[in-house]
DNA sequence: ATTGACAATTGACACCTTGTCATATACAAT
DNA sequence: ATTGTATATGACAAGGTGTCAATTGTCAAT
């Protein structure tokens, strides 16, 4: 969390940091952005920079939080407009990330969201579980869904299969992303998984 | 990869080598990962470092595909243990990796295999690609179940089923070292996702 | 207007990194 | 012994981070 002083400034100051940060974590590798460009770009002094955020991880947690919210609301009126039915809900989740990878800008941020292998301590995994846990908890699908489609009622159960469906879109972005599909094939991609997941892979034994 | 010279150097300083890069990657991450620690307990200098290996980036690679290597030849005892059936091998894949974090250091390594979201530009996410498919392409689990266990006997689709199954191995083992869970729990959350990809969420519609 | 108290800003500083390269060394083959 | 080739070295340039004593800005109270 940034101090109390980065939200006192102006907001056309803190903007114009977020701004330079944005720049700067869209073009290189979080080991490679450098704080030093940041404020150099920020046009503010490096003693400011560390008064603001306690390091360059406070400064990406803030930027990925934002990120959070503005599709966590969108998110809300996507289950309106299919009538919090699952599977439509999903695919039109996935439908918004994608078009937003069409922003250079956008698509270059959104790897953090795909998410993938990286090394790291244990501290660093707690420290960054509430960044991890991004889709599966942050997105509170549950409210928002019409819990009647499922042929269980248990909650955990229809939890369970909101982290699959979310695994699942996870996997088929960051496909999409290494292998450039377009929407049409990353879409198609999705629903044949969820068509998996809708009925399962075995017969059912009515014994 | 590694360099010739490297490969043409004694086993045991090879060996040296890695394991004092192996407790530097386990005890930091990627990015406090310091080649001059690496250098000091493996007793070479900087510029031979140079020599073996282009970058940090260079050296994970080679750790983590000795590691995959490792976990795709037990892969391959395990099928054959259990019958190739699909889910006991999952099940079984998931009691091996679980296992392994018994031991701290591996425990610490292995967070690279379980992943997740960090922030790379485009050019990092591509040259990571290899990196990052290791569950998915590496394991390469069809030719190792019986596929008449599938009420679908098209290979994409069951490759698609293999690639959810992973994505929820990879899912469980992110919560249960982000919450400490034990064999028990983690085991019994991985049977339950299973279940539910099993015979699915939806009653199937005779019409 | 001036004061005082507190908030915000600054940049030099100490201490760390990485990757390079000219030089030194080892050692085998002639 | 000499030559050639592979290997090893560490000082160096260039750049990074986080800190802190000193400075400047702000604004309410006098």
């Amino acid at each position: 969390m940034p101090s109390s002083t980065f939200f006192n400034l102006p907001i056309d100051k803190q903007k114009k940091i977020i701004d330079a940060a944005q720049l700067e974590f869209s073009n290189h590798p979080y080991s490679e952005v450098s704080i030093n460009k940041i404020i150099k770009n920020a046009e503010i002094s490096r003693g400011s920079f560390y008064v603001y955020f306690a390091d360059k991880y406070d400064l990406l947690d803030y930027l990925l939080s934002q990120f959070k919210n503005r599709i966590k609301n969108e998110v809300k009126r996507f289950s309106q407009e299919v009538n919090q039915q699952f599977k439509p809900l999903i695919i039109l989740i996935h439908q918004h990330i994608f078009n937003l990878f069409k922003n250079e800008d956008n698509k270059k941020f959104l790897f953090n969201v795909i998410g993938y292998f990286q090394t790291h301590s244990e501290e660093e995994v707690l420290r960054q579980k509430d960044k991890l846990n991004f889709f599966n908890d942050h997105l509170e699908l549950f409210n928002l869904i019409d819990v009647t489609q499922f042929k269980f009622n248990d909650k955990t159960k229809i939890n369970k299969t909101i982290d699959i469906s979310l695994a699942i879109l996870k996997h088929v972005l960051y496909l999409t992303v290494t292998n450039n599909y377009n929407y049409q094939k990353s879409n198609s991609l999705l629903e044949e998984y969820l068509n998996i997941l809708q009925y399962g892979y075995m017969e059912e034994q009515n014994a």
